[in-house]
Order: structure tokens, then C-alpha cells, then sequence
DNA sequence: TGTAAACGTAAGTTGACACTTACGTAAGCA
DNA sequence: TGCTTACGTAAGTGTCAACTTACGTTTACA
């Protein structure tokens, strides 16, 4: 995942993913769309194929990328646990703040506290 | 984004969300999990504050931080519709295999290519 | 077989960035 | 009011990575 995560770190490495997203394209036209020398695209699709964003497939002179979206499902993952994690805490939260009613009925400071505990800006 | 995915680039400020994803923790709790200086961690709990990925909270002498998931949903979205167009790329292709099936029969070249386009390496 | 096309690779340069030590600052506390 | 605690910020350093130009390699083709 580091790789992919570094990869994805540079704007243009993003762009060439979306470009070559839904249809294969050559080196040269993958370049033709940036301003920059074609060797520092070439640069830039081997650190996308290394970490496994990219697929290279090779027609007489001409090599053709297509993205690869399972290299993607790592980090897709690791950013999921991060809403998990939150949906785990509300429910939490809002659970003890029915316990607390319940337990103390309409007492109204323990109440004061459970709603704000919720309204934690999101 | 862009700030984002530049910060998630560096491991060790991914390992520090991960820390403060499910509790807050001060500046310098968090630095003890760590071998690098506590200046050193200060400045990556900048970087992710900037990218918006954590929220700080002072309290005391201390700054408390925490994650925010909000923070990585745009970055969320981007992973998310290379899969989305990978979908609809399989759906296309497999409506376009049936459309040629029909138009001509069981002709076992026709047949071939579209299995082979199916099986393309996943 | 020689030439052109479409690439990748090598080598060097520049800028960003992760780290260090040293210092500044705000809040609690005797 | 001084001292301590818990931080951030400044300044300097080394490493890495994105770019450039120059060159090598493979395939197609007359």
C-alpha cells in the first residue's frame, strides 16, 4: 500500500490513472496530453506500474496502460476502517446516552452532556 | 485532496491517524509512540491538521487531537470511481458478448473473442 | 539490411521534505 | 512572581524524487 499511496501522491501520476481508466493507451499519447518530456512520463508510468496501478501490455513498438484498479483496494480499504471507526463510536455514544437516560431518568444536567457528546461537530 | 494524499504518503503520519482514529490523544502521547523527536511528530500533526485530516483541541497546556474522516472522503470518492468505471467497462462488454452471440448464433470464432475479452486478466 | 518509430534508461540538477537541535510561548502552580 | 510542563517554531542538513538532455533497445518496414 505505501507504494500506492506514494504513487498517487504526485497530481500528474492521478491524472495519467484517469486518463488510461476506461481505455488503453500508448506511452507516446499518454504523454501528448502533459507538458512535460516524454521520458518523465515514461518516469512516471514505471512508479505506476511498480506499484501495481497499471497494467503494461506490449503491441510491436508500442507499449499500452490501462489502470488497475485492484492495486487501489488496499488503501481503498485502509480508508474505510476510518469511517467504521466513527459509525462505531456514534453508536457507541448514543447508546450510553440512552443508558444514562434511562438509568437517570429526565435529570437534566446527565442529558445536557449525552447531547453534546453527539453533537461533536462532524 | 492533493494535501491529503500527500500526507497519507508518509507512514508514519498514517500510523499516527490510525493512534488518534478512535480516541484523543495529546501531542506528546502520541510522540511516545514513536523514535523519532517530539518537534518531529509535531510537525507531521501540522501537515495532517492542514490537510485537514485531524482536528485539535486545546485543553490546558495540552492539544488534544483526533482524527476526521471528513477529511479523506474526497480522496474516498477518487479510489472510489475507478472501480465504478471498471464496472460499467465489464457490464459493456458483457452486454456486447450477448448482442453478438445473438446476431450470430453459435459461430465458434465470435464466440472465442468474446470469452477471451471476458477473461481478460483480473 | 538499413532506417525510422516508439519506447525505456542513464546521469545530472534542482527543489521538496523529514529530520535534527536550539529556542520561543502559553498555561498551570508553588 | 518565578518555575515547570507541554507544546510549536526556526534554522540547518541530508535524502529522495521529479525533471531535464543524451543515449540505448526493440520492432516494423522499405
Amino acid at each position: 500500500m505505501d507504494a500506492a499511496v506514494r504513487a498517487l501522491a504526485e497530481p500528474r501520476r492521478r491524472e495519467i490513472l484517469k486518463l488510461v481508466s476506461s481505455r488503453e493507451l500508448s506511452a507516446g499519447d499518454i504523454a501528448s496530453h502533459f507538458d512535460v518530456t516524454r521520458p518523465a512520463i515514461s518516469q512516471h508510468l514505471s512508479v505506476l506500474r511498480e506499484a501495481g496501478l497499471v497494467h503494461e501490455r506490449r503491441v510491436g513498438t508500442r507499449r499500452l496502460y490501462q489502470t488497475r484498479p485492484e492495486g487501489l483496494s488496499e488503501l481503498r480499504a485502509f480508508l474505510e476502517t476510518f469511517w467504521d471507526v466513527r459509525l462505531r463510536l456514534l453508536k457507541q455514544e448514543a447508546e450510553a446516552a440512552e443508558r444514562s437516560k434511562i438509568r437517570h431518568g429526565n435529570n437534566r444536567h446527565k442529558n445536557r452532556r449525552a447531547r453534546n457528546k453527539g453533537q461533536r461537530k462532524t
